[in-house]
RNA sequence: GUGGGUGUAGCUCAACUGGUUAGAGCACCUGGUUGUGGUCCAGGAGGUUGUGGGUUCGAGUCCCAUCACUCACCCCA
């Protein structure tokens, strides 16, 4: 009989580590509550048609990274591989622009894209991220990119780099896709493969390459900057001048354009010199036109998502203190059941934590546990103990030990510092 | 989808150019006389050497296949 494992790029988080994950967790929910965005949570899967419309057919996401199936009743249906759509398709769904001009959401949840894992991607990942509707100023993608920052410091994470751009309005793009198609016409037969197919759907995303000879080829393409409308230019430095201010470092990367298809405006990414290959941490920007795209309102968007897992990959293997035992019960013999049960569980409704052995097991045994379970005290309970009705409470640092009435025994354990 | 690397106990690793019964440390369990932890000492359990073939008198070791893990390409968080 073979044991069963666990899908290829999905992992466990057992007990040592999901400690980290609720401290991380911790820390972004509290930054969230500061900067006054609330949760969002949206289902697992959606369906196939919110992704190919909202995150667009041409991305690799989409076209050959999701996780689909036509469920019994027929619906083409797809576990959810980025979280701006769901979100998108919930704030159009229940009308939230309507009932505030301003909305500021975030999220912690888990995504699912069949690549092939390596260090920092996985099939089932987690993200926590944010998206806020309704505000076309610059003062929120400075406020949104702010954040991403704080929770970063917050963590103590070193390393990063802010890459800041912006690809421009919509009309604006379509400009410079023409100008930058009329570039490269020239050197066509020197793009690579993906190039020349990118060529006709989605130009922008040749300034992304790493092939060397296409980086030598762009030097002298034209930049996206050249296209910017006046109101750009402006966004674009107001942008620049708050993070300024806020004292926010940050490179401006005029090719960095990233892969999904809603973007407009500001996209920025943060990495991280502790990753592999894999180094992107965060990575997000502005999307006017997705709200009015996915059938709502036009409204003004802008949001990231961060990796959890690269953050805790970059962190590295920090200690973190964990809730330790405080009082251990250690019982002896059949007759003393009852009593220690009724203990613990009295102790546990004082908030008092507490083990108890339920393995029967010998006493030595039971105190080894103990020193194990690092508590402060251990209670002994026996024939004896029950008899006389004092239980013996021994100090497992300085191994003194002293009766103490059962009956008293909660009050007593109360009022000990442990 | 493509390429590289690695698979020996729960974990970290040994086993000379093929040669007896595959070892160690940590962790785990039991003892060191009645009911007292850590340290120490003694003992125990735990492996079809990922799997299947092949070469050989003989394979953990060499060859082939396969699977898994891992890193990288592509792309992304």
């Amino acid at each position: 009989m073979t044991s069963i494992r666990s899908i290829k790029g999905t992992q466990d988080i057992l007990p040592g580590q999901s400690q980290r994950w609720q401290a991380l967790e911790t820390t972004i929910r509290n930054i969230m509550d500061t900067y006054g965005y609330s949760e969002i949570r949206t289902p697992a899967f959606e369906r196939t048609e919110l992704f190919s419309r909202g995150v667009g057919t041409e991305t690799d996401i989409v076209s050959k990274e999701m996780y689909s199936w036509t469920d019994q009743g027929g619906e083409n249906l797809t576990l959810k591989p980025e979280l701006t759509a769901p979100v998108v398709r919930s704030f159009i769904q229940h009308n939230l622009g309507g009932q505030s001009p301003m909305n500021k959401l975030y999220y912690i949840d888990a995504l699912f894209r069949r690549e092939r894992p390596q260090k920092g991607r996985y099939r089932q990942f987690h993200q926590f991220g944010i998206e806020a509707f309704g505000s076309e100023h610059p003062e929120i993608d400075a406020e949104v990119i702010a954040l991403a920052m704080t929770v970063f410091n917050n963590i103590g994470l070193e390393g990063l780099t802010l890459k800041l751009n912006s690809i421009g309005s919509p009309e604006c793009r379509s400009d410079y896709r023409n100008a930058l198609r009329d570039f490269l016409k020239p050197h066509f037969s020197d793009l690579s493969e993906t190039s020349q197919k990118r060529f006709e759907n989605n130009p922008l995303r040749i300034l992304d390459t790493k092939v060397p000879h296409e980086i030598e080829i762009l030097k002298d393409a034209p930049q996206i900057s050249d296209s910017w409308t006046a109101e750009d230019k402006t966004h674009f430095e107001e942008v620049c001048s708050f993070l300024d201010e806020m004292g926010i470092q940050y490179s401006i990367e005029p090719n960095l354009v990233r892969g999904l298809d809603y973007y407009t405006r500001t996209t920025f990414e943060i990495t991280s010199t502790a990753l592999g290959a894999q180094n992107a941490i965060c990575g997000g920007g502005r999307y006017d036109g997705l709200v009015e795209m996915l059938g709502g309102k036009p409204t003004p968007g802008i949001g990231f998502a961060a990796g959890m897992e690269r953050i805790l990959l970059a962190l590295g293997n920090v200690e973190t203190n964990s809730k330790t035992t405080q009082v251990y019960i250690v019982g002896l013999g059949d007759a003393v059941r009852p009593t220690v049960v009724k203990l613990a569980e009295d102790l546990r409704h004082n908030n008092i934590r507490t083990q108890l052995d339920v393995l029967r097991r010998s006493m030595k045994a039971q105190m080894r546990d103990a020193n194990k379970s690092s508590a402060t005290i251990a209670v002994i309970i026996g024939d004896k103990e029950l008899k006389s009705g004092l239980a013996e409470i021994k100090d497992l640092k300085t191994g003194d030990q002293e009766p103490v009435k059962i009956k008293g025994l909660v009050d007593h354990i109360n009022s000990l510092t442990l």
